[in-house]
DNA sequence: TATGAATGAGGTTTCATTCAT
DNA sequence: TATGAATGAAACCTCATTCAT
């Protein structure tokens, strides 16, 4: 997926990293190639020299996210225990590892549209992939008798991840609760909503 | 709040307008303010005559927009009925307009970081009061024992608006639901998580 | 000299007012014609009524000293005295006007080249005259045998109102030296750079 | 003092030198960017990247003025001969220098007031710098007895170098005086204001 | 592998002036 | 006599990208 050559010097993701963190507090356009590269210590012409573009750089923290994300996420999906339970730990932690990396979310939703129509279909399909893997859970979970049926398992993926997305907005780091207690709130709702109503 | 001419050609609605949609189409900064005058058929100059700067556009589609919500939920809120059916209401009231006012919203949670830091907090501030009224109905349910009150309702409320937030993302206009069935499906996830468990 | 028409409500005079203030704190180019009007009272439109354009109020500024300038100094070159006497008087004379007008003059140094040709042309025909005139003082003291004669009545001319016009520079309102003692200084420099040296 | 790279093609020095002149003919305002680098043969590109801003560039003029008339004052003031002697020399020499860098010194008085207030003070607080160091000889002389001390020397200085720079009004290169001739006279007209009267 | 000077297109904004009312 | 909405040209500046070194 990536052009970037192989290097050991760390260059590029200090480029990744400093680009991330301007990227998410002043937004895409308003970071300038030569912030970034200031940021991370090194000159413009370096920066060419491992990123085709400045959208690649966007390009490249995008598929850095999602990869992770996948990972995480099969790592809970393929557990032994009642879809219940694995869904509720799946979702506790992408709440936890959302607020963890905070800066890649704000980025996703506030910068997409910035990416090529090319590369915009590529990391939604990345992305439909990764809700298609949670939507199976819910799925499962329903098939056997433990949650509602009533309700569009894809309706409820997206109202989750909606809510998800929102801690960006409004998380603070010394707010009142820790991540994991909002994590835990999240799950509860999450599982709550979607109880067998006897 | 507004330093804007009163006028009667309407030139000034025009311009919101069509900005209100391209920005959504390609994002703020993506759009030029040539752009805009070109779709609503005036020109630069008369732009600069009703709006201070490209900002100043944006800072008026936001305070319309919070206008016109939180006109519709201090209606469904000062009604009559037991909080539940008014929370009920209102949820599903706002997932409908969103849905009509997509683009709105699609800026929202875009564009917001384009605005001076002034601009941004009196957006903010304007917001926080929808939320407090959206979430004093929920502790009205938690105090009238309709609702479980052992999750804050202010994690609620935003868990709820990250959803709503989020249909710009995923609601097609041809999709499988209509409006009015995600409406219902969302507020229903929304009183099914805050049922008292028995 | 004035495109103006007659008006009994001293609106043009407030303009004229207002822009020289502006021009001398902000220089002319700085000024919009908005600030003048508002600062006048008045609107764009009444402001186009009395003038022909930006320029105009520019140079019916410079008229308007030139034309007291003028005429002070002829009173001073046409009295009875002996030459000195006459030249001390009107030297002294000039200063003192100049800082009690300070605005009149900055503008002066420094927006001359905002003129048009033909205008430019123009004022300088003028002052011309009113160098000319504080010359043949000049020139009738060297002829009597007052003054030195070694040294061009022209060039002390200019080496007088260089000095002069810098007062714009340096002059402020609270300094330790009052308008009256700088004029007498300044005087007395012109007078004795031109004593016949024994 | 500059932010300005280094640079050895002489770019910048291309771009101040054309600066200096069509601001001298044209006024700061009245000359376009585009135009100045038009002129240097480079882009509006290359001029940013040298020079910060428009402002910047005529920051940098007044910059090597300053630089050069300190320089220069200095080598004559530090001279052994008597105070009239080095006060002579110097002032004739500042007259000769500013005859032949007279585009220098007519930004100098018409575009002053287009710098930030802060390049402003920076500017004034130099030509302070500079104006003592000529006064400090004007005391010398008065110390010794050379010269009348009943008139202020800071007023002597100012007085001075308004006729210094009204040269950049009336002075024209095939006038009837040589540089030369005029400076000597304008040495001959500040000595002998200072004569003491005996 | 890295530099940084230079490009050139495009961006937002300002403003003197006009004109229908 | 006066208004103020609208024009349109031109201004300054930014920035992703290239390329000779």
């Amino acid at each position: 997926m990536s052009r970037r050559p192989a290097n050991a010097s760390g260059v590029d993701d200090r480029l990744l990293a400093e680009a991330t963190r301007l990227f998410a507090r002043q937004g895409f356009d308003r970071t300038s190639v030569q912030e970034v590269v200031e940021a991370a210590g090194v000159t413009k012409g370096a920066m060419y020299h491992y990123f085709g573009s400045k959208d690649d750089l966007l390009h490249e923290i995008y598929g850095r996210v999602l990869r992770d994300q996948t990972a995480r996420l099969e790592k809970f999906a393929a557990g032994e225990a009642p879809a219940p339970q694995r869904l509720r730990d799946a979702a506790a932690d992408v709440v936890v590892t959302t607020i963890e990396n905070l800066d890649d979310f704000k980025i996703f939703t506030q910068s997409m549209h910035h990416l090529s129509a090319a590369k915009q279909r590529a990391v939604r399909a990345e992305r439909r992939k990764y809700h298609e893997r949670f939507r199976s859970l819910v799925e499962e979970g329903q098939r056997d008798g433990d949650f509602r049926a009533d309700v569009p398992a894809d309706l409820v993926v997206d109202y989750f991840f909606g809510s998800v997305h929102h801690l960006g907005v409004w998380y603070r780091r010394n707010g009142r609760l820790t991540p994991a207690q909002i994590a835990d709130h999240y799950a509860d709702l999450l599982l709550t909503s979607l109880k067998e109503i006897p």
